[in-house]
DNA sequence: CTGAAAGCGCTAACAA
DNA sequence: TTGTTAGCGCTTTCAG
């Protein structure tokens, strides 16, 4: 079984040109090459079924057309469909792409900012953990992060407008004649991120002068167990009926769970308490009663976190872009009207 | 700004050694180093902040440590949670992953192959749309397949028993009263796939003596849209009501689509008729009515091709393996027992 | 427009 | 146990 090795010499040969100018027709770095001998080499090419090494085409030009996307689960909607828009924007363009999940652990994180040090990547996109981006920044990292840190400008960002898409619920019950709002707080994630939520509850609640009720702030976990346990805790308020009318919860998973954990015990949402879920994944209208949440458009992030890494990577030096998507209401039934 | 290059060479000077030295410490090949060298070098390595090069070990001994993942659609509860078992096991073992969606086409299919044969992957786990695997056996690449091929033995494959997974929903709904139950075929994938489920479904209602009614077999996309549609055609047979009491759906996204719509049109799912899925995706436990379903150990079955993968690329030579899983009963409250 | 030649950083004989 | 040396396949000056 003789193994005729396949290089651009080969092609070459058969082509009657040399390596060199079989290496300017794959590269697209554009060297002038005659119609002639170009065809000559596409032929072979196709002939001998050749491909290009790109090890070899890496260790010359250090591009790898390798893409590393850090997301906390991808077995998470929201995030898989970021990662699914990434894909779909990276791919046309050449480049491949590696998904990493940090399952919210900062050293989770940091060993993907290590694999990504290996010189492997040509770009990163990532969802941080921490509030500390100082590695990415310092190692001079082509990256763009997906997620709300409006305080960094020196880095590419896309996100959600946090504050802006918890008042629009928030504004939505109270029109709805809801006064008594529970909040639901994460128990991991960004400190800041969470208080984006946090701060525009206890300051639309002040704005319409409804009074502070510790007891209407709960933290769960945005999960499924999260809501679960949510739900007992909200029904372990005494007398919680005269105290809660609605939840805001901090995403739809938890906001799911919560719903279906309560009409277990006896309460029916959407009736004897409305609940309002945050980022409309794609089973959010599939449930009982269907979810009103806020949509974040995952796709548009996604695709424009795609682009602005390819932009970065063009050119290293061009100054950061800041990109907050808006929250839109998405009404379905798991609010009631309620009359004061 | 000067640019201290920053390879073996260096190193093994810092650590006083050849790179020689330097290169059998952080290949993982065991040439023997003597406890004293091995310390200077890593000594070296954590001081300067080395990483080593990929591009130019690849090159030197093709190996990318890095796998192929081509799945339908990342975005799909059902793959999502195989990708991500898939990278917990590859991980650990020094892989990346890269994914891949086909969205079912077979075009899309045969573009990730080419991506493959540019020698930049180690291995290659597939759902394959197409029965013609020919491509991948030529080629001889290390690959696993995730889906249900029994009839192929020479390549590594995981998937789930699908005949037994619709037998043992058929007779669920069989002890449960049913009698008039219509089928769901799917109008994508693999018609080998496909015919399984029908396969089992006209079996078995032959197996029972039930009529063979052409009007209890539907067509429709795995998908909520797909759902949405069928419920149109269920509730469009003309006296539906005495002629379907269930339907067993090719996978769970679509029997909750299908259930909602049933809903929405006065239909009660759970109680008018019964649903059974197919799956088991998280979110199936949290529809309303909670659904019936098959489930599939999606984690055992990414871990498995993982495992799988490993062997074939440490051993391209050995048989290959085929795992079929079983689908257990996943009993909650889509489908209603009803007396004859 | 084309060819010759010099490496990119690493690994694996082969010698010592 | 260690160092020397010869490439892996490609890109890119530099001549021609």
């Amino acid at each position: 079984m003789k193994k005729p090795k396949l290089d651009i010499y080969e092609v070459g040969r058969l082509a009657g040109v040399s390596k060199s100018t079989v290496s300017r027709v794959i590269s697209d770095t554009g060297g002038s090459v005659s119609r002639k001998a170009k065809d000559a080499v596409n032929a072979a090419i196709s002939e001998l079924g050749y491909t290009r090494n790109t090890f070899a085409a890496g260790l010359r030009n250090s591009k790898s057309y390798l893409a590393l996307l850090v997301v906390p689960d991808i077995a998470n909607p929201f995030w898989s469909e970021i990662v699914r828009a990434v894909q779909d924007r990276l791919e046309p363009e050449g480049y491949s792409v590696v998904v990493g999940n940090t399952d919210w652990s900062e050293e989770r994180e940091l060993s993907y900012l290590r694999l990504f040090r290996t010189g492997r990547f040509d770009g990163l996109i990532i969802n941080s953990v921490t509030d500390d981006i100082d590695l990415i920044l310092e190692a001079g990292i082509p990256a763009v992060l997906v997620g709300e840190r409006s305080e960094l400008t020196q880095i590419d960002t896309v996100g959600t407008a946090t504050y802006q898409a918890a008042t629009l619920a928030l504004q939505y019950l109270y029109d709805a004649g809801h006064r008594r709002i529970a909040v639901v707080t994460s128990e991991t994630g960004s400190e800041r991120f969470l208080s984006r939520r946090f701060t525009a509850y206890t300051d639309f609640m002040e704005a319409k002068g409804l009074a502070k009720d510790p007891d209407l702030v709960f933290t769960a976990h945005l999960s499924a167990e999260g809501g679960e346990r949510l739900a007992g805790d909200i029904l372990a308020v005494p007398g919680w009926k005269d105290r809660i009318s609605a939840v805001l919860c901090g995403n739809d998973i938890l906001a799911i769970s919560l719903q279906n954990t309560l009409r277990a015990r006896g309460v029916e949402p959407g009736r004897d308490i409305s609940v309002i879920g945050m980022d409309d994944i794609p089973i959010a209208a599939l449930t009982w009663p269907a979810l009103t949440t806020i949509r974040k458009p995952r796709a548009e992030m996604g695709k424009k976190a795609a682009e602005l890494l390819m932009k970065r990577i063009g050119d290293p030096s061009r100054t950061p872009e800041k990109h907050l998507y808006p929250g839109t209401l998405v009404i379905r039934d798991s609010v009631v009207e309620i009359r004061n």
